[in-house]
DNA sequence: TTTATTGCTTTTATAACGCAAGTAAAATTA
DNA sequence: TAATTTTACTTGCGTTATAAAAGCAATAAA
């Protein structure tokens, strides 16, 4: 999967970067549920397929968004993190939530209520900063 | 082209509704290009297909962020208009041209620098309000 | 009245996505 | 230690989305 851009455009340019169906989705599942293995991304709500999810994964690590190790002590389960390029889409991925939040309530009725969002629109620029904070917060933690 | 909601996470539907590889461009150039006909929606640097544009316009309007009408004047050309929920989508907008303009100017090197990028990334919140304006006032002066 | 323009549709080809099944290596269990 | 399970994929194949090119009807301009 090789990254052509259309034109100069730094929007178009962006959406060639980002802009299909999963890498986001992969990215917020990342950041949001702290999911690291091929097992728990797979596992998620939105039922990525096992080779969209591969392919995803390596065009990922190949644009430098995420890390893919094998830890130490376990030769078997590799360990996918969000690199400081990945956390630069945080603002990206708030901005969605919030238009999401907001425009598609009526239409999808089932939408996840759960998410403080209200908190998040108020102050959007501390939250990139807390997300980005949280989840370096969680890698850590679970390094040690 | 029905929307169908991968799960209830409103990120996920966000792309859902609008993270195809077109829908954003085209909404990119009736805001910032205030382009409003067929014809100049399909010369622009992105070159999109006619039978795409054809596509995306039709969803688009089937989902409200565009409106479709034919001025008096002229029963050949179609004015494809945003409404207010294209608008609403002006955050998303500004945050992947900030996120463009910052990070893929080494890799896409003939990224367009015209934009006064710095502005906005100082001025977000305002921004918003400016770009709507701006193209509220542009569609208005082309109405008297 | 001829020609050009606009807004598409149609056709055909290619690329992306999705489901199901299979595989290899590592880890766990019997 | 052997058998089973888990993890991380790959492979094959069908479907959907995207793309390039051509065509066409209605309107407008010359």
């Amino acid at each position: 999967m090789i990254t052509e851009f259309r034109c100069s455009c730094p929007i178009t340019s962006a959406i060639d970067m980002i802009g299909d169906k999963w890498s986001l989705v992969v990215i917020k599942n990342m950041l949001l549920y702290n999911l690291k293995t091929f097992k728990d991304l797979s596992e998620t709500n939105e039922k990525i397929a096992t080779n969209i999810l591969a392919s995803r994964l390596k065009a990922l690590e190949a644009k430098d968004f995420i890390t893919k190790t094998k830890p130490a002590h376990n030769k078997k389960t590799n360990i996918y993190l969000l690199t400081d390029k990945g956390l630069s889409l945080i603002p990206i991925i708030i901005e969605l939530a919030i238009w999401g939040d907001t425009n598609l309530n009526e239409i999808h009725t089932s939408l996840n209520r759960d998410n403080p969002i209200e908190y998040i629109k108020l102050n959007k620029e501390k939250f990139v900063g807390v997300f980005k904070e949280q989840y370096l917060e969680k890698v850590k933690a679970a390094t040690i």
